[in-house]
DNA sequence: GAGCACTGC
């Protein structure tokens, strides 16, 4: 711990805080910021007046740094020193340092808004810029306005955005800290690869890339002549390994060989190796996107951010000097790479994000103009609204529900605790808690399904349920069931998250008496009419991703969103009837686009419960939704005149006749709906 | 008939 650079800023850093209620801290990688920060603050005497709070945007972080801090005081973790993530809450009343993820820190929010119990909050590695962190930022950056005696707020980032993050802070003061890397030579191609996995040293990007590029490795490996180099064991490493591959690139290599891993950005983040000398950079990342127009994600390959470039270096110079090639000229690096990662919050969908700050009730809310540090698209809000709209958490002036309270309380995406509200009036809440938890956690209840275990396995597929002619998310229940009365065999599946993700959903809503009935109780009802009205509950909480067959065909139009023709995804059990058609509406768990639009996770519903929905959309007006209707008058000024009369519908009227100028509008939009 | 970057409550 003495000999980490940032030990030797402690004065300068304590008296800044001491003086300001904001404090950017950047610290490279290995400065010893999210262990140091706590402790310096803790010995300085915050640790009085509330706790010292340290997020991490990952739970295996917020473990193992609050360990390593507990073990420095030489207290018990646990005590002094604790840690919540979900599932775990690992402080007592005696707690004063306290490491939590960003989502439970959002949480706590929620029931105490003032956070009072913290004297501290340090945003720790706030440039990964994680859906979380940005909204912490924002809601911070409110707190410590009201809180301003006795709060201290602290930002930790990286280089290339320090200066953006503070200015957002209302030019807080900004601390650098040096890290302790070794040095690492970069080294720049002269051109791009035509294929990034076609020359033949890279990083990959996604599990298939990597199978093949490790494969190709090998072939390389086993051709050349023995003795003509080291000795090499070719390693895999990404999320979807089973975590026993995953360990074996941890293990060092034996004497006289070299280890190549080719890894996702797992290892960028997430994993450290140890040991790693050299560090090949292909510029690219797999992305997960959110088109709010359309409702649809993709998976793309994108450019990297000159910060994920230098992350990805550094990993070679953490035990001793290190190399870095980059598979792109440095022009491209300085030109073409944005300074910080594309937001998670502009590349998500927001329903989640929106239901919760609505549900924090702000006194000045409109959601189009929270202060992000960088704000979502307003295309993005909209949408969000209206997916809250259509399923009942916001009334047509954007007001949040009791529905929608009950909502933001659960820990599932919106459309899920929906449906679990609608389960529970049903009386098939068990059924859709199993549904919800199987969509939800990463289990892996079906058992393998990649190609390499289909050529391995030794035994015929496992018969499958067949969701009873209504799809996958009845599927997923009869899967559970199966299970359930084998006795959950754990050679079949890895079980514990989806019980421990049961269990809290159920406790939750029997300790807050949202759940009327003991969920065990539906436990034996008619299983015939639990599907239905499990389906019915699904229509309700997916009222935002409702399709329509085509006529004369099996493709669907998407309603709600600008209309999209999609397909079953070809996994889905729902197969078309003895007619070949498939049913006329079906509601859907997401859009993806692949090498066309499909609807992964259908489930089919009855045209009577769609109805209502239709009606719902057909008065859905987004202008009313997001406050720019009644009580949200932006005045012409003579700064903001041309930009306002850009806009379609600039109301500057007395509060009469706001109305009619609304109904006027709504009748527009309605007119011009109807000509698409 | 297709395909799974990575997190988090």
């Amino acid at each position: 711990m003495a000999n980490l650079p940032i030990v030797q800023f402690e004065k300068k850093i304590v008296e800044t805080v001491d003086q300001n209620p904001v404090v950017v801290i950047i610290g490279e990688t290995g400065s010893g910021k999210s262990t140091q920060l706590s402790q310096m603050l803790h010995r300085k005497g915050y640790t009085n007046s509330g706790i010292v709070s340290v997020t991490q945007p990952r739970r295996v972080a917020a473990v193992s740094v609050s360990r390593r801090v507990a073990q420095e005081l030489g207290v018990r973790l646990g005590e002094e020193v604790g840690y919540a993530i979900r599932f775990e809450d690992r402080t007592s009343e005696r707690t004063q340092i306290k490491y939590l993820t960003d989502g439970v820190l959002l949480r706590e929010s929620l029931s105490n808004p003032e956070l009072n119990q913290y004297s501290v909050i340090i945003l720790d590695e706030a440039h990964e810029r994680s859906l979380n962190t940005d909204i912490l930022l924002g809601l911070m950056k409110r707190l410590v306005r009201r809180r301003a005696s006795n709060l201290k707020v602290l930002i930790t980032s990286a280089t290339l955005d320090g200066e953006k993050v503070s200015k957002f802070f209302s030019d807080c003061p900004l601390l650098t800290v040096p890290g302790k890397l070794f040095p690492v030579e970069i080294f720049y191609s002269k051109e791009r690869p035509i294929s990034y996995l076609e020359s033949s040293l890279k990083t990959a990007m996604g599990m298939d890339d990597i199978e093949k590029l490790v494969s190709k490795l090998e072939d390389k490996v086993r051709s050349l002549e023995e003795g003509s180099c080291m000795d090499a064991i070719i390693l895999p490493l990404h999320g979807s390994l089973p975590p026993e591959m995953q360990v074996r690139a941890f293990s060092p290599p034996p004497p006289n060989c070299r280890r190549f891993i080719v890894a996702t950005n797992i290892a960028e983040t997430s994993l450290t190796v140890d040991g790693v000398v050299y560090v090949i950079d292909s510029g690219y990342v797999k992305q997960r996107q959110y088109n709010p127009a359309t409702g649809m994600y993709s998976l793309d390959v994108v450019q990297i951010s000159k910060v994920q470039a230098n992350q990805r270096a550094g990993r070679a110079g953490r035990t001793r000097p290190g190399k870095c090639y980059r598979l792109y000229p440095s022009r491209v690096y300085h030109d073409d790479f944005l300074d910080v990662t594309v937001p998670e919050i502009q590349r998500s969908s927001l329903a989640g994000s929106v239901l919760y700050l609505k549900s924090l009730d702000l006194p000045d809310i409109d959601i189009l103009k929270f202060d992000f540090l960088d704000p979502p698209s307003t295309e993005s809000l909209e949408d969000a609204l209206k997916q809250l709209y259509l399923i009942d958490a916001i009334d047509e002036n954007g007001s949040i529900t009791s529905i929608g309270r009950t909502m933001a309380e659960l820990p599932l995406e919106p459309s899920l605790s929906r449906t679990l509200i609608e389960a529970n009036e049903y009386g098939c809440l068990s059924q859709a808690l199993t549904v919800a938890a199987m969509l939800s956690a990463e289990t892996n209840l079906l058992p393998g399904r990649s190609k390499n275990n289909e050529k391995k396995r030794k035994y015929p597929p496992l018969e499958l349920p067949d969701g009873s002619g209504f799809g996958d998310h009845i599927q997923l229940l009869q899967i559970y069931e199966c299970w359930d009365e084998n006795d959950y065999d754990i050679g079949w599946c890895k079980d514990y998250d989806l019980q421990m993700c049961i269990r809290q959903m159920s406790d939750m809503g029997i300790e807050s008496d949202y759940w009327s009935s003991d969920v065990r109780v539906n436990q034996n009802q008619k299983r015939r009419q639990s599907y239905r009205n499990l389906r019915k509950a699904l229509s309700i909480g997916f009222a935002s991703q409702l399709a329509e067959r085509m006529r004369h065909h099996n493709g669907f139009r998407t309603l709600g969103f600008k209309p999209q023709l999609v397909q079953v995804h070809p996994s889905s059990v729902l197969k078309p009837d003895d007619d070949g058609l498939y049913p006329n509406y079906v509601v859907y768990h997401e859009l993806i686009a692949t090498s066309r639009p499909y609807m992964r996770n259908v489930c089919a519903v009855e045209r009577q419960w769609v109805i209502p929905i239709l009606e719902k959309l057909d008065k859905l007006d987004v202008r009313k939704l997001s406050g720019g209707g009644l009580g949200h008058v932006e005045e012409i000024t003579e700064g903001n005149k041309s930009d306002l009369l850009k806009k379609e519908a600039v109301i500057v009227t007395a509060p009469e006749e706001q109305e009619s100028k609304i109904q006027a509008a709504r009748e527009r939009f309605l007119a011009r709906k109807g000509k698409k």
